[in-house]
RNA sequence: GGAUCGCUAGCUCAGUUGGUUUAGAGCACCACGUCGACAACGUGGGGGUCACUGGUUCGAACCCAGUGCGGUCCA
């Protein structure tokens, strides 16, 4: 068959992706094998396919092939999340483009119209991963709001509201003015903001004149001030003591508010005094609560003012104005009419900090409001092994670092709000009567039961459910116990066998949201981690470090990527540039890169294949063991090793052998960039550049069986590293090396036997030998194609006898000898303590040929000498270890020994 | 403001408990090369006071302290 000039993807991904769906390699059955369970972080419903995916995912491709070849039980559990707000967020906007109010819908309108847009777009993502390769177990795609999983996190709802955990409270929450809901902790992004800082005078009540003083305030939030129900200082404040107890006058609204002490206030900010709102900021409340003040609240739902707290204080005309504007005008028309008042001192720039929702971007507003809460601390208490299992590396967070900030939000962790003002999610279970007494429970009549319990008959008629939904994380923290069924169904075979899970890979960003989360779920449901390991990812940015976003237009279209170079050199690209946890610099020369190491590999086969004659593919256990033998060498004897197998083959096996127990230890540590750049060198530099070279048959020659045999099995092996990191190509090249029934895909990895040092040390000097004997052909610009007479000055003629042949190729020599002297008018190389001289119809350059030389032994001396202080050193020789101190006696042998080579070539010269 | 991580070649990063030839790789760069695998390539090459200042040690990129710069998380 003719071999096309490159590597084309496009042709040969599709194919094999089919055929491993078709062989069923990806579904995975409890059997008796040990498992590897990895589930996939679901991506949100109507996501689509980006960059973080495509990092996160890869790896645990790579993780999961892997762990297939090493015969495990691999199954990856692939699945999407509902995303309460983000999908509500999206349906929302769908409706309002075809003109339609979500005000004006129904709830089960609004779901049905949700769930159409789920049908419609949920699967996306999910075909997408395909693309790139992910060998997920399909059969077993999950959904967070599956029927079964919908049950399940309301029955886990109901069993922590049994356990005292989840309560519901009047709480100050981080309320989003534009989804109108409240949001918990972790969804609150603080970002920097350039705003003003304004001094406003409170004007000191029971003063005989008008003008008897008044107290100074600095405020960022002017349009609170008619929630203002104190003035707060510290109470070591000097300037303030005698004010303390006191009372001043709220501008506008007129009311007469107490100036009060705390030592919360810092009397370094602003004018040292505070004005507390303890509707409208969580610090004011808790100062609002310590102190038994009133809460007043001004703002709605929306943002905007509000007059009902303020209605019993029969507000001026000027108040009732400002119902229905909106928080940010406020602020100025406030500032404005305070002014008015010769009440605002002067206003400064400000550069302070905002909340804002992760999803919307809207400015949060600290709001007073009745939802639902878990009780994290008594949840902490309950489940302590949530943060020691962690600390004592039963899992294992890589890398380590990540383990302080895990340990420090749960040290300081606070109540997580739960419920959502959304439709689009698990509805909370919980009923109310008309007198506002709540039951939770599944259904309207197993509340109805409930309240029977309690003496107090209903009907259903009498309850309404609960209007919110649960935070999506609510539901995803049980993902890994039951995408198996575990709560649903608990202890069924699956959950048995799968659980806990071997490897979560996950971006350090959802490190409390979801990973923190799913290991207390882990712990409280079944008393056992989720999973061993977690593999946290950095984020993907563009080259210049800047975070990808739709503004910046700075995210490639991964699909088009995938299309122009092909998966394997896409995920190739963004494995090689990925160190762990840290952020990667996507940049697309590394999908070049990949794309020519395809290439590469292509043309590798091309070669090979050029080999291949009738009856070429010969077994292995063919060709007999080598021996030990004297041979005669200028009329001396040695015994030397009588190769039956050729150089090239010895050397090769061993340096496989070395490689892959390297690569082995590397992704036992998760170093799946490092093992990547280890199997990258391998093949292009020690099979294509050296071993190749070294076997490759004259022009119109053949090799003999023993080596094309060799060639074809290491090759195999090669491809066999390779594969979980690039399975396509990988795959592709395996059919077309020979003709076979199996795939590498499910290829079983063979023991790896010990390297031999011997063989690889003098694999090393021969590599050093022809670069540095090419290297002095080039610098004195021996053409290529000119041919040298050899000559090797060295006490180890055995060491080289074994690899002539291959010298005389790769150096194109036209003869090499051996001598006891210098010989005179060549070119003088010494590698280690061996001399070579180059004999060459070329004219010499002695002088380009001094310098080299000079320049070599300064640098040897400069080494010397730095080994001979440490030896001259008494303390040293006293101290070091002994082997430390021989290998600094051999480094001082060894650097004489060469120092004297090079003089001696300078003197021939 | 608190916590935390980092600073090694032009760029992105390795460097395992301090000693392994006076620091390694890939990309980029320079020179030469188009002999039947590969120019998306080959063969060579140049390039770093390991952020700075002190300390511990026979010995420091590595350990300790401080300074500077940058990132991340939390408030």
């Amino acid at each position: 068959m003719e071999l096309s000039k490159n590597f084309e993807p496009s042709i040969v991904d599709g194919k094999w992706y089919d055929r491993w769906m078709a062989k069923d390699y990806f579904s995975s059955k409890p059997d008796g094998r040990e498992p590897y369970t990895i589930v996939m972080p679901p991506p949100n419903v109507t996501g689509v396919l980006h960059m973080g995916h495509c990092l996160n995912n890869t790896i645990q491709d790579i993780l999961v092939r892997r762990a297939r070849m090493q015969g495990k039980n691999a199954c990856w559990v692939p699945g999407t999340d509902h995303a309460s707000i983000a999908t509500e967020a999206k349906v929302v906007g769908m409706l309002r483009e075809r003109g339609i109010a979500k005000s004006s819908l129904s709830r089960d309108e609004f779901l049905g119209y949700a769930w159409e847009w789920k049908e419609k777009y949920g699967g996306i993502i999910l075909q997408q991963l395909k693309k790139i390769g992910c060998s997920l177990d399909w059969n077993r795609t999950s959904f967070t709001m599956d029927a079964d999983y919908y049950k399940s996190v309301i029955d886990i709802f109901i069993k922590l509201h049994e356990d005292g955990i989840i309560y519901r409270g009047l709480r100050m929450v981080n309320w989003d003015p534009v989804s109108k809901t409240a949001l918990s902790d972790e969804e609150v992004i603080f970002k920097d903001i350039d705003s003003k800082l304004y001094y406003v005078k409170y004007p000191l009540a029971d003063t005989p004149s008008a003008d008897g003083g008044f107290m100074m305030v600095a405020t960022t939030r002017p349009e609170t001030i008619l929630g203002d129900v104190a003035i707060c200082v510290n109470p070591t404040d000097e300037r303030y003591k005698a004010w303390i107890g006191k009372e001043v006058i709220v501008p506008i609204i007129n009311r007469r508010i107490p100036i009060i002490a705390d030592e919360y206030v810092d009397a370094e900010f602003g004018t040292g005094a505070l004005k507390i709102t303890p509707a409208h900021d969580k610090n004011d409340n808790e100062i609002g609560r310590k102190h038994s003040l009133k809460t007043i609240d001004t703002l709605d739902e929306n943002g905007k003012f509000t007059a009902i707290d303020l209605l019993a204080e029969n507000p001026s005309e000027l108040v009732l104005s400002y119902i229905g504007v909106d928080r940010f005008d406020l602020r100025k028309k406030i500032a404005e009419d305070i002014a008015a008042l010769n009440l605002i001192e002067k206003i400064e720039d400000y550069k302070g900090q905002v909340g804002t929702s992760e999803r919307t971007g809207a400015v949060i507003e600290s709001r007073l409001s009745l939802q639902w809460f878990m009780d994290m601390k008594g949840f902490m208490k309950k489940n302590p092994e949530a943060l020691s299992s962690v600390m004592n590396d039963e899992i294992t967070f890589h890398p380590a670092k990540t383990k302080n900030t895990y340990k420090h939000w749960l040290e300081n962790i606070k109540d997580w709000c739960i419920s959502r003002q959304l439709w689009w999610g698990q509805r909370i279970p919980a009923w109310y009567d008309a007198k506002g007494n709540v039951y939770v429970a599944t259904t309207a009549e197993e509340a109805v039961v409930k309240a029977a319990a309690q003496g107090i008959k209903l009907t259903i008629a009498d309850l309404h459910q609960d209007e919110d939904v649960l935070d999506t994380w609510f539901s995803s923290w049980l993902w890994p116990i039951e995408v198996f069924k575990g709560v649903s169904n608990p202890n069924n075979k699956e959950i048995n066998y799968y659980y806990p899970t071997t490897t979560l890979v996950t971006g350090q960003d959802i490190i409390f949201f979801w990973v923190a989360r799913m290991i207390m779920a882990g712990y409280d449901l079944k008393n056992q981690l989720p999973f061993k390991d977690v593999y946290f990812t950095g984020m993907v940015r563009d080259k210049q470090g800047r975070k990808m976003s739709k503004q910046l237009g700075n995210s490639p279209d991964l699909l088009g990527l995938i299309e122009q170079y092909g998966a394997d050199a896409v995920r190739f690209g963004i494995m090689i540039a990925s160190p762990a946890g840290n952020d990667i610099l996507f940049d697309e020369s590394a999908l070049e890169q990949g794309r020519n190491f395809n290439n590469k590999l292509w043309n590798a086969l091309k070669l090979v294949k050029m080999w291949w004659k009738e009856g070429g593919a010969v077994a292995l256990n063919n060709f007999s063991d080598d021996k030990i033998a004297t041979h005669n060498v200028n009329g001396y004897s040695f015994i030397i090793p009588i190769h039956t197998k050729p150089f090239a083959i010895q050397w090769f096996e061993n340096r496989l052998n070395e490689s892959e127990n390297q690569i082995n230890q590397l992704l036992e540590h998760f170093k799946l960039s490092e093992a990547l750049k280890v199997i990258y060198s391998l093949i292009w530099d020690d099979f294509c550049s050296w071993y190749l070279e070294w076997i490759k048959p004259k022009f119109g020659e053949t090799i003999s069986e023993e080596l094309y045999a060799h060639t074809i099995s290491f090759f195999e092996r090669l491809l066999h590293i390779l594969h979980p990191f690039m399975p396509f190509v990988t795959e592709e090249i395996y059919h077309l090396l020979q003709e076979r029934v199996d795939d590498l895909c499910v290829k079983q990895n063979e023991a790896i036997a010990a390297p031999d040092a011997s063989i690889l040390q003098q694999g090393e000097l021969l590599k050093q030998v022809i670069s540095a004997l090419r290297d002095a052909r080039n610098k004195n610009q021996i053409k290529p194609k000119e041919t040298i007479k050899l000559h090797i000055q060295t006490g180890e003629i055995a060491n080289y006898k074994a690899i002539e042949s291959i010298l005389i190729k790769q150096v194109n020599a036209a003869t090499i000898t051996y001598t006891d002297i210098t010989v005179s008018n060549t070119i003088v190389v010494a590698v280690e303590t061996d001399k070579f001289f180059i004999e060459s119809e070329k004219e010499l350059d002695t002088t380009a040929l001094k310098q080299e030389l000079l320049k070599d032994l300064l640098h040897q001396q400069g080494f010397l000498e730095s080994v001979l202080k440490k030896l001259g050193n008494e303390r040293f020789v006293q101290n070091a270890r002994p082997e430390v101190i021989e290998l600094e006696r051999k480094k001082q042998t060894d650097a004489e020994a060469r120092i004297k080579t090079i003089e001696e070539s300078l003197a021939n010269i």
